[in-house]
DNA sequence: GGAAACGTTACG
DNA sequence: CGTAACGTTTCC
């Protein structure tokens, strides 16, 4: 039971059918850079992960110190735009949904503010971004950002500008990313109805062929709708929706933050 | 409430 | 100007 990647699918006769005119691309060409090196094996090489990673969950401080050695800081991590350009958004996703299988993937708040810590002014943002994101290196042997891209892979729930955690109590990491909406998309000042753009970055956007089934693929030429399997995340929420603009700090690019709820709560 | 149809915007 | 696709309206 496959927790149903809409990436594949409709036992994804895309690779065959691939529309004539589908953007290679979605937003950025940095996307079409998606060729990770990794395969899924390449994650699922520990017998027991459940025992292994748990160790890891402390790498404490001589881990992580040890790829940092001469800084107090936590490492710095790469900057928001930096990880939402990052060429290995399926590689992590990968990633993603087998530590969340695992039950592994645990966001802790923690991190978050201690990381955050001293107080960070905006002008220390960049340094800071470390604050904005949990690494995994420990467990992937790679740095391993937070992507919003992530989330609908990895059983995660979307709702009002807030992403939960249907998998654990993820709470406290802060921010959120509403790329596409610019100010101007959001119909913000000309009053006239702009058009939003897809994000580039969801699991939709990455899919790079029409379904060729779904209602909009063989509608097209009236519905003028893109491959319901391609449909942008972010672009199914409405833009006045709850919590939109009142909980997502309208990301004035580059202090993207993060929300998390707990779903406990 | 979801799907279909249509108007409209964005872009090459 | 043609095409893709977002937004809105209408239909069921």
């Amino acid at each position: 039971m496959s927790t149903a990647v809409d990436i594949a699918g409709p036992s994804s006769p895309d690779q065959a059918h691939s529309s004539a005119k589908i953007p290679n691309e979605p937003l950025r060409p940095s996307l079409k850079r998606s060729n990770h090196p990794y395969s899924l094996s390449h994650y699922i090489s520990t017998p027991s992960p459940a025992v292994d990673v748990k160790s890891l969950m402390q790498p404490s401080s001589s881990q992580q110190r040890a790829t940092q050695p001469g800084h107090t800081k936590p490492r710095r991590a790469p900057s928001w735009p930096d990880m939402w350009e990052s060429p290995s958004g399926l590689h992590l996703a990968h990633a993603a949904e087998l530590l969340m299988r695992a039950g592994l993937l645990a966001l802790t708040p923690a991190t978050t503010e201690q990381a955050k810590g001293g107080g960070s002014g905006p002008e220390e943002e960049e340094e800071d971004s470390s604050a904005c994101s949990t690494d995994f290196q420990p467990f992937l042997g790679a740095w391993f950002p937070f992507s919003p891209a992530l989330f609908p892979l990895a059983g995660f729930q979307m709702g009002g500008g807030h992403w939960r955690s249907t998998a654990m109590g993820a709470e406290g990491i802060e921010g959120l990313v509403a790329e596409g909406y610019s100010p101007s998309s959001l119909g913000g000042s000309s009053g006239g109805r702009r058009k939003r753009k897809r994000c580039g970055e969801c699991v939709p956007c990455r899919r790079q062929t029409n379904c060729e089934q779904c209602s909009s693929c063989r509608n097209r030429k009236r519905g003028h709708q893109i491959c319901k399997y391609r449909k942008c995340e972010e672009l199914k929420r409405k833009p006045g929706g709850p919590g939109f603009e009142s909980r997502v700090n309208l990301p004035a690019r580059g202090n993207l933050r993060w929300s998390w709820a707990d779903p406990r709560s």
